[in-house]
DNA sequence: ATAAGGCCCTGACCGC
DNA sequence: TGCGGTCAGGGCCTTA
């Protein structure tokens, strides 16, 4: 599940492979993929055009192309951006090839086909609704805690938010909240200011250590693996305290990991250290 | 304004 | 072995 962490890796590895190249040629084959322009537009859109800047906000990749647009990427639940040699056959899974100048191609490969491509002149109109940039100064604490006043909420439900702050996801939420020692079923607005200091640096914490792992690979299932641009996995799914541990003890103090079910998400935390009240 | 639920998708998994 | 049913899950949309 790609989230920040993911998301940065994939902007820092893509840079290298794709500094300097140009975009020859484009095929479509699952149209929803392409949410801007119209799908049948892209090909003609993106051809010519040469790889400037790399950047990311939230979960989004933000490819700034030579003639001032920018290239959106929202990988959602499965999408892979990959590069592979131009020979490679697009698999059932592939919905968007792109040639590049140097006999290399990038496929976009979604097996969910949730994810998104954008092709803008203006990416402020796509990023608008994000909330601050969780590894920047932006990232204040009380303007965090402002934002919990009053609801009612889950907090886990809330760091899903990407109004609150942006590229939080499923994995990352449940390992804040265990190392900020917070029911992830506690109200938003029910926050001490001492949770939210602690929530809001634990925040930070695990995303940074997302990043300096290269994200997180999910074994077993082919389906929800995150793999960055060559084809490699990352390795933060080996620092997991509480994600998908359920049942097995907490490394902290032992007690089984609890899995309960929070804005339809799956939520993993440990009953002693993250007590309900 | 906020909260909650449905929807999009399809491979994995389960029970028979 | 095959089949039907259920689940997961980010962001967007609708409903209350």
């Amino acid at each position: 599940m790609p989230e920040l962490p993911e998301v940065e890796t994939y902007v820092r590895e893509l840079e290298p492979e794709l500094t300097g190249r140009t975009i020859t040629a484009a095929r479509v084959f699952w149209s929803r993929t392409i949410a801007e322009p119209l799908a049948e537009e892209f090909p003609a859109r993106i051809a010519g055009l040469g790889f400037d800047t790399f950047e990311r906000r939230g979960k989004y990749m933000l490819l700034g192309m030579s003639d001032g647009s920018t290239l959106i990427v929202h990988l959602r639940m499965t999408g892979k951006l990959l590069i592979l040699p131009s020979e490679r056959e697009p698999d059932k899974h592939t919905h968007v090839v792109m040639e590049l100048d140097n006999g290399l191609t990038l496929h976009y490969n979604d097996p969910r086909k949730f994810g998104r491509i954008w092709l803008v002149p203006d990416r402020t109109t796509v990023l608008a609704k994000l909330g601050p940039e969780p590894l920047a100064d932006e990232f204040e604490i009380d303007d965090f805690g402002a934002r919990l006043v009053g609801r009612t909420a889950p907090i886990k439900a809330l760091l899903l938010d990407q109004r609150l702050v942006a590229g939080v996801g499923n994995i990352y939420a449940d390992e804040a909240l265990f190392r900020a020692h917070i029911h992830p079923g506690r109200a938003g607005g029910s926050l001490t200011p001492d949770e939210i200091e602690r929530l809001h640096a634990a925040v930070r914490d695990v995303l940074a250590a997302g990043i300096r792992r290269r994200g997180s690979t999910l074994g077993g299932s082919s389906l929800q693996n995150y793999l960055r641009p060559g084809g490699l996995p990352g390795d933060f799914q080996n620092e997991f305290l509480v994600f998908r541990r359920t049942g097995q003890p907490c490394l902290v103090c032992g007690t089984p990991i609890a899995r309960i079910v929070i804005a339809q998400r799956s939520t993993h935390f440990c009953p002693t250290c993250q007590p309900a009240f």
